[in-house]
RNA sequence: GGGCGUGUUCCCGAGUGGCCAAAGGGGGCAGACUGUAAAUCUGUUGCGUUUCGCUUCGGUGGUCCGAAUCCACCCGCGCCCA
């Protein structure tokens, strides 16, 4: 269930609750697409970084260790000694990454697993019975995200395929629900809308899955190599028809300061693999802008990467260091480095949550959105 | 002392007469990354007034229209014989 507390524009404040605990929204998901955020921080790990949840993916954990095992050992909460929520992406977005390996059709999709080859085939009914042996707090639909630039008539009959697909994906979820060897039978299922870049398309599909039911709503397919601006133009047209009643959740997205933008026209939750997989490449994101950790002129610096950051990272070692840690390839480097970026993101929540709860979210929208994105200077 | 071999740009290393400012690695420097096939990928790495000019391949001096490449001597290093 998802209580509106207050807005400021079409930006929102809320709390969403979940049968594994309440989330302050607008939140960020860490993403751990294996049941585990790369470079080596685990679910303990997470307590400190202040995350609200942890993301896993549904294709990936059915080829490597498999749907089963999970179940077997309990869902994947117990399985990565995590006892807050999770959302399971449904696979959708593969159909996307792994365009070279897949083909789709109306039961579904047939991809070659990027492991060994091996033929498979998700389809909604997979993909829900995948996500329920996993036990997540939160499903999501199965849907094709759409490659970018699409023309129009592809992007049209892919999108009614999408909703044909959801309402399989809502009759399977409740019969899985409602099965006594079911772990998780309060599992939430959220729709994805898709329509490219075209917002008439999209507008129309909100409408149609805004009367569906859904726990939540997702909008997929963006950030997927359009413009900026295109990206908030169809956020500001499609989100007046997401129910308001239900969390909004923008995926994949994004930078700090998309994040900021996003909030801004009524976005509450995101998640994106860029401050983990950033951190592992020395990108760090500080509170005066975004600085390359490996650079030259960090080999004397003794400050923290962010001074005004109290992660663990921040709080034990220097730049000098971590930027050696780097250049000497040790393992080390990307942890601290993820584990700040993963930090820095939740504080950002805490901050937006705190600026809107004080009514100057506007205020601190303008500073920074773009600050968040300049190159740090010294 | 004699024989054989060897010396290339920051390092290793290819190149044995022109297509060589010189392959390929490494290292350095810089950049990208948005529901993770990503601890990955890209650019750059002699100097300059940059569709061209200059300096460079242990040193010096030659041969040649032309030399990192051929010749002579010298210097350094390696192995073998004394």
């Amino acid at each position: 269930m998802f209580v509106l507390k207050r807005t400021e524009g079409r930006a929102r404040r809320g709390l969403f609750h979940t049968p594994h605990g309440d989330i302050e929204t607008p939140f960020f998901m860490n993403v751990g697409t294996a049941a585990a955020i790369k470079g080596g921080v685990s679910s303990v790990d997470l307590r400190e970084l202040k995350t609200r949840v942890e993301l896993c993916n549904t294709y990936h954990l059915h080829l490597r260790p498999g749907d089963d095992i999970i179940y077997k050992m309990g869902g994947l909460h117990k399985f990565m000694n995590w006892d807050k929520p999770i959302l399971t992406d449904s696979g959708g977005f593969q159909v996307f990454s792994l365009s070279k390996l897949r083909k789709i059709k109306e039961e579904g999709v047939y991809f070659a697993s990027h492991i060994d080859g091996r033929r498979l085939f998700i389809g909604p009914e997979e993909s829900m019975r995948i996500q329920s042996h996993l036990a997540s707090t939160i499903a999501m639909a199965f849907d094709e995200c759409v490659e970018n630039p699409a023309p129009r008539e592809y992007v049209q009959r892919s999108v009614e395929r999408t909703t044909r697909w959801l309402g399989r994906c809502i009759d399977e979820m409740a019969r899985l629900n409602s099965e006594p060897s079911t772990i998780n039978p309060k599992q939430m299922l959220f729709a994805i809308n898709q329509g490219g870049t075209y917002d008439d398309i999209r507008v129309e599909h909100m409408k149609t899955i805004g009367g569906m039911g859904l726990d939540g709503y997702a909008i997929g397919g963006l950030a997927v190599g359009e413009p900026t601006e295109v990206m908030y133009h169809i956020l500001d047209e499609v989100l007046p028809y997401a129910p308001a009643d239900k969390p909004r959740y923008l995926m994949g997205v994004g930078t700090p300061s998309n994040i900021i933008e996003a909030v801004w026209r009524g976005v509450d939750m995101f998640d994106c693999v860029m401050p983990s997989r950033n951190a592992r490449h020395a990108t760090i994101f500080t509170w005066g802008g975004i600085m390359h950790a490996t650079n030259e002129r960090y080999k004397l610096d003794e400050r923290p990467l962010d001074p005004q950051c109290d992660c663990p990272a921040c709080r034990n070692f220097s730049r000098a260091y971590i930027r050696h840690l780097f250049k000497a390839g040790e393992q080390l480097a990307g942890r601290l480095a993820v584990q700040h970026n993963l930090y820095f993101y939740n504080t950002l929540m805490d901050r937006i949550n705190e600026a809107l709860d004080e009514g100057r979210f506007g205020e601190f929208r303008d500073k920074y959105s773009p600050l968040l994105e300049s190159k740090l200077e010294d």
